[in-house]
DNA sequence: AGTACCACCTGACGGC
DNA sequence: TGCCGTCAGGTGGTAC
C-alpha cells in the first residue's frame, strides 16, 4: 500500500530500528527485483556495512550506506519494508532480507513483484533522472499552485502525476479530492486561484493526517473517505453513496453529492 | 501535453 | 471444491 504516507512510515521504522547496525547477511530471494546491479554487487555494497541516514522523496526511499552509496527502494503496488527483532521467522513475500547485528532483520517484501531496488551514488541525481517533482508534503504553496495550475486534464491525473508532485497515488488523490469537494474529473483549467490554494491546504492536511494515523485507514480522522472507499459504501459526510469511475485508467471513488461536477457555467466548485 | 491501452506480476474475492 | 473473470494503493512504453 505504498503511497507517500506508507513510505514515510517505512522510513520512520527503519530509522528507529535499523540505522547504524552492522549488516551481517544479505539474502536476495528474488533476483529480478534488483535493477542495474548484480546480486554480488549488492552483497558487496551491504555486507559488513551500516546504514547511516535515510531520505524519502515521494514514493521512493533512499537508505544511505556508510560508504557513501545508497540503496534506492520503490515498492510498486504491493511492497513494504518490515523490521522485526527476530531473524528466524519466515516472512510472506519476502524478496530481500538483511540480518542485522544483535539480531533482527529488515525485510523488503513485495507480493506482486512490481517494486525495484537499485544501488545509486546520489539520490538527487536519481530524482532528476526520474524527473520526479517536489515531494508532496515539502512543497511551498506557491510552487504547488504553479505546478498544478500549469497542467491540463483532470485534477485527479494532475495530483497523481509524479513529475508534477511526488508521492500522491490513487488512494490519496481520491481522499484529497473528497476533502476538497472536487469531482475527480474537474479540469484543472477550471480551478480558480482560490480553489488551487484550498487544494494545496487540503493536500497538506490529508497527507499529514495519514502520516499521523500511521497510514492506517482505521485510524484516519472521522469524515475521511478512505475507510469507505468501496463502490456502494455510505459517504461518511452526507450519507450518500460512494461511486466508482475510471479516470486516467485508474478506479476513482467519490461521492456525487459532496463532489458534484462543475456545471458548465460556473467556475467555482461549491460544497453541498 | 493529454488520453488510452498494454505490459510487468501475483493474489484475493465473488459468482457459478 | 474448482474454474473464471475482475480487481488491486505502482511505473513505463507505445500510439494517437
Amino acid at each position: 500500500m505504498p503511497e507517500f504516507p506508507d513510505v514515510e512510515l517505512y522510513k520512520q521504522r527503519f530509522e528507529a530500528h535499523a540505522l547504524h547496525r552492522r549488516i551481517e547477511s544479505v539474502v536476495l530471494r528474488d533476483r529480478p527485483l534488483l535493477s542495474g546491479a548484480s546480486a554480488q554487487a549488492l552483497q558487496k555494497a551491504l555486507l559488513a556495512h551500516r546504514f547511516v541516514i535515510s531520505k524519502r522523496h515521494g514514493k521512493y526511499l533512499f537508505l544511505g550506506i556508510d560508504t557513501g552509496r545508497w540503496l534506492a527502494a520503490h515498492f510498486g503496488m504491493s511492497g513494504a519494508l518490515e523490521y522485526a527483532d527476530s531473524e528466524d521467522e519466515s516472512v510472506q513475500y519476502e524478496r530481500l532480507r538483511l540480518v542485522l547485528e544483535h539480531g533482527g532483520r529488515l525485510s523488503y517484501t513485495s507480493r506482486r513483484r512490481l517494486g525495484r531496488i537499485t544501488l545509486i551514488d546520489d539520490p538527487q541525481a536519481f530524482i532528476e533522472e526520474k524527473r520526479l517533482g517536489p515531494d508532496a508534503l515539502g512543497i511551498a504553496a506557491r510552487e504547488f499552485e504553479i505546478r498544478i495550475g500549469a497542467k491540463r486534464g483532470s485534477v485527479k491525473s494532475a495530483l497523481m502525476d509524479q513529475t508534477t508532485l511526488a508521492g500522491i497515488g490513487n488512494i490519496y488523490s481520491d481522499e484529497v479530492l473528497f476533502q476538497s469537494g472536487l469531482h475527480p474529473r474537474t479540469p484543472v483549467e477550471r480551478l480558480e486561484k482560490k480553489s488551487l490554494a484550498q487544494l494545496y491546504r487540503t493536500t497538506q492536511r490529508v497527507l499529514q493526517a495519514a502520516v499521523e494515523a500511521e497510514a492506517d485507514p482505521h485510524h484516519f480522522p472521522d469524515g475521511f473517505l478512505t475507510p469507505h472507499r468501496r463502490e456502494g459504501a455510505v459517504c461518511p459526510r452526507c450519507g450518500g453513496t460512494v461511486k466508482r469511475m475510471q479516470i486516467g485508467g485508474r478506479s476513482s471513488y467519490f461521492c456525487e453529492r459532496c463532489q458534484p461536477p462543475l456545471s458548465s457555467g460556473s467556475r467555482r466548485p461549491e460544497r453541498v
